[in-house]
DNA sequence: AGACGAGCGGAGACGCCGTCTCCGGTACTC
DNA sequence: GAGTACCGGAGACGGCGTCTCCGCTCGTCT
């Protein structure tokens, strides 16, 4: 009986494969394959026999990070407090987004050919939809919320995100708290996380990429 | 007497710039100085002839909208009431980058070699500070508030002009109040402008390009 | 131990893009 | 009409990421 693939084959692949998730968390979707390759200690043509090429590997590892994020949004209609609930699933919506910067850059953006990641993806609006809703029913959210505001809150943190990530990863948490409280009805205005110290705000300005 | 120039080189420098204003404005400082060249009816030659490179390009002709943006902070001290003096700021600020995307992409990004800007620039700070120092002078602004907020606040807006600009490009103004009313003290919520459909948004997101 | 071929590595072909140069030709000016 | 300031735009150049190709290595089975 042959086994299927050669020992070697094998552990490339895992090297791969793993080399490819932890750059893409820490270092985003732009890293090369050559990078990846490198980084697991196998030539470039490796990568390319194992992968049909850049799309597919980023398809294929992503996959389970956006259905971590669908099943947040589901285990979030769980919570008994319905603020709680939806308060929770944007909170930690954006912490799995910092921990993988892969993920954020995939989850609102042209979405070209990951096949995969968009079928899961499709499920993540109704089920932040149903949170909304939810919190509407409890009469917690302001009547004025709309479903469409989670996404564009999340757009707007994920700039906080990007631009102190190597300042303070977790700085985003003070205007987390500032929009999540302009949301619900009835506000005491909370406690804020402290602000970012001036000169780290605008050293990562300075620091910022152009587009 | 000799005039300093040929009349038709005097012509088509001001076409270029008057080009290279308009294309910046309206789609941002990616455009290639070949691209402000074809549009302004002359060659890419006649651009390289006018101007040291694109870099310089840039920093001649920002200038003058970054100033803008601090005589507008100059301006809103000058409001008698400090809160709608702060609030001015920051709403004008944003009408601004609206209207010149190139603005808003130098204003908070690497600035490289953009000597005048940065000169002008500098002084936006300061003129920010004193209108968040004015406020907390009289109250009106919750103690906690920072003024590095203002600049990250900015940021965080202007991802969401980015993602709505050609849905609605005044969308943001929504998250703006939601944003402010977060800051002031005391604070009565303000009604939001009404919410994006749902489709557009989600449209806008899937157009998004990833970085 | 030996031989077979699955699998490897990585130089480099390719394609794309934006910046900037160069010079034969045009047309403004006096 | 001479002289020259100025023009146009093809294309050189440099950089970058994707992916291919093929001579060679080394795992595997007998």
């Amino acid at each position: 009986m042959t086994s299927p693939q050669r020992r070697d084959a094998q552990r490339n692949r895992a090297a791969l494969l793993a080399s490819a998730r932890a750059l893409f968390a820490e270092r985003g979707l732009d890293v090369t394959l050559d990078e990846v390759a490198r980084h697991a200690g196998v030539g470039v043509g490796t990568a390319y026999r194992n992968f049909a090429g850049k799309t597919a590997l980023v398809d294929d590892l992503l996959v389970e990070r956006v259905q971590a994020l669908v099943d947040l949004a589901l285990a979030c209609a769980e919570v008994d407090d319905p603020w709680e609930g939806l308060r929770g699933y944007v909170e930690q919506a954006m912490a799995l987004q910092v921990a993988d910067r892969g993920l954020k850059q995939l989850l609102y953006a042209h979405a070209d050919a990951h096949v995969r990641v968009d079928a899961v993806r499709a499920q993540l609006g109704p089920a932040v939809g149903a949170l909304v809703q939810r919190a509407h029913d409890a009469g917690v959210l302001r009547p004025d919320v709309d479903v469409s505001d989670v996404p564009v809150i999340n757009v707007m943190l994920g700039a906080v995100v990007d631009l102190t990530r190597d300042v303070d990863p977790h700085a985003y948490r003070r205007y987390l708290e500032l929009v999540l409280a302009g949301l619900r009805a009835g506000a005491e205005p909370p406690e804020l996380p402290p602000p970012l110290p001036l000169e780290d705000v605008q050293g990562a300005l300075r620091r910022r990429h152009a587009r």
